[in-house]
DNA sequence: CGAGTTTGACCGGCGC
DNA sequence: GCGCCGGTCAAACTCG
């Protein structure tokens, strides 16, 4: 495990403005992204076109974006060529979280890359949705150069399957570390409490978000219901998402 | 053996 | 047109 989630979980207040525009201006590294900050309590942003499945999020967009047709079938940079939609204008989510809150998804997600970016001493981490195949849903998960404490999450595309409805039946999502960049065990223990002590390079893995609150990712103590209520910023994104990121 | 991560290579978008 | 940057692929590997 590269990644400490007791030197990164200390629950400090976060002022959302000040992390708003720390995400925000994250995003802004692609120049041409549209960018809307909703509220300053709900702690997400949509950038881009419009999605057909989206429709709460088509609503507050048609009137910017219009004339698009979305293609969220592909992200444009893919072997597909075939895609209509440029980068800049996908639909994304953005959502700046705690480290608390990382793993409270009920999505599983699979890492298919990581990038180091330019001007940031960490990397991006890249994943698509492996609750379906085919799902177009992807996500990129890096953390905050100015809040460290801050993870931004974003969401590009849209689940095109019901969500699952046990966070027990995440598949994959529980795994133990595979990695190759451990770092050591007093590293780990964190003899510092700050999260300089963690490796520019590390990685965050779904199931480094499961552990993160310490919490049991398979356990069946999780509630059976579907509304799953996650009393939390990003259990309030989660609800969001839940209710207007429906399928069709 | 299936499903996950890691990581270098490849490719396309975008700015200059 | 060129080069930089970032997203994705895919082989190799790990783990249960």
């Amino acid at each position: 495990m590269t990644f400490n989630p007791t030197t990164n979980t200390t629950g400090n207040s976060i002022n959302p403005n000040s992390f708003i525009s720390d995400f925000s201006g994250s995003i802004g590294q692609k120049q041409h992204l549209h960018t809307t900050v909703l509220s300053p309590t709900t702690n997400y942003t949509l950038i881009g076109a419009p999605t057909s499945g989206l429709k709460r999020f088509h609503h507050l967009h048609q009137q910017q974006q219009h004339g698009q047709q979305p293609n969220i079938q592909k992200n444009s940079i893919n072997k597909n060529k075939n895609t209509s939609i440029k980068k800049s204008q996908q639909k994304k989510i953005v959502c700046p979280v705690t480290a608390d809150n990382l793993s409270l998804y009920l999505w599983a997600w699979r890492k298919y890359g990581q990038k180091p970016i330019k001007g940031s001493p960490y990397p991006r981490n890249h994943y698509r949705c492996s609750s379906c195949k085919g799902c177009a849903a992807r996500k990129q998960v890096e953390r905050s150069t100015t809040e460290p404490k801050m993870f931004i999450l974003t969401y590009t595309g849209e689940h095109k399957h019901p969500k699952p409805a046990h966070r027990s039946s995440i598949a994959g999502s529980t795994r133990n570390k595979s990695s190759t960049t451990q770092i050591p065990e007093a590293q780990e223990n964190g003899s510092s409490s700050s999260m300089e002590v963690v490796s520019p390079t590390e990685t965050f893995t779904t199931s480094m978000f499961a552990n993160m609150n310490g919490e049991e990712p398979e356990s069946e103590s999780e509630s059976d219901d579907e509304d799953v209520l996650i009393p939390n910023s990003m259990g309030h994104l989660e609800a969001v998402l839940l209710s207007e990121y429906t399928l069709e």
